[in-house]
DNA sequence: TATCAAGTCCTAAGTATCCG
DNA sequence: CGGATACTTAGGACTTGATA
């Protein structure tokens, strides 16, 4: 990714922090990361993490719901799946999201998504035509609140080249704890996770 | 009702990236 | 290397919601 790109995605896990560990408002936060528009801070913010700086307070970090991207038409022929497995022993056996994103970074709207309840298999259904990266975050039971505490395993595959009539698979991708040039993970995910867990219990 | 914080939308300018 | 294109950001105008 471009450093540019690295840049904005390291400010706004910055401003993440400060919304969740001070009581700054988000006009001062904005300008603590670097921005000297709040407009241009909030809209971005929004874009990448999938909720306003204000609303991702409230929540306390976690998001209901992730949206799709519906501008892409998916395609009910195509699936993707493999396994998600922990490349290192430390890596987390947590709950994992499992995403296909257009670009190297988990942010904005994913093409498709699941929620493991622990590393193993996994399969995305009606994906969309194009390219796409293949990302998997997972964290450590009990430690999903700790900020900076608990940094997320994450796993990466692609660009994976999807096209019309093709089954995608099996993939293999590795947990690893992340690394400190790894992009930061920017959508709000926590929540996502437990809905899908307790849905799945009932 | 006035004020303020926050959010949205738009345009312009600067910057990065792509490609021949 | 240079032009074309895409992306990013700044900043202004305006709206919305909360509060005194």
């Amino acid at each position: 990714m471009s450093p540019g790109r690295f840049l904005s995605a390291v400010r706004l896990q910055e401003a993440k922090r400060l919304l969740l560990s001070t009581s700054l408002s988000v006009t001062e936060i904005s300008h603590k990361v670097g921005y000297s528009s709040v407009g241009t801070f909030s809209s971005r913010f929004k874009s990448s993490v999938g909720l306003s700086p204000s609303a991702y307070r409230e929540l306390r970090g976690f998001a209901a719901s992730i949206p799709v991207d519906i501008q892409r038409p998916a395609t009910r022929s195509i699936s993707v799946h493999g396994e998600v497995f922990q490349q290192d022993a430390g890596a987390g056996e947590g709950t994992v999201f499992v995403g296909l994103f257009p670009d190297t970074i988990p942010q904005g709207r994913p093409a498709c998504c699941t929620v493991l309840e622990r590393p193993g298999p996994f399969r995305l259904d009606n994906v969309p035509e194009g390219d796409w990266y293949l990302l998997a975050q997972s964290v450590v039971p009990g430690e999903e609140h700790v900020i900076g505490n608990a940094p997320p395993t994450v796993a990466a595959h692609g660009p994976i080249t999807v096209r019309h009539g093709h089954i995608i698979g099996p993939l293999r991708i590795g947990l690893r704890p992340m690394r400190t040039l790894d992009p930061p993970v920017l959508l709000a995910l926590l929540d996502v996770r437990r809905g899908a867990l307790s849905a799945a219990a009932s």
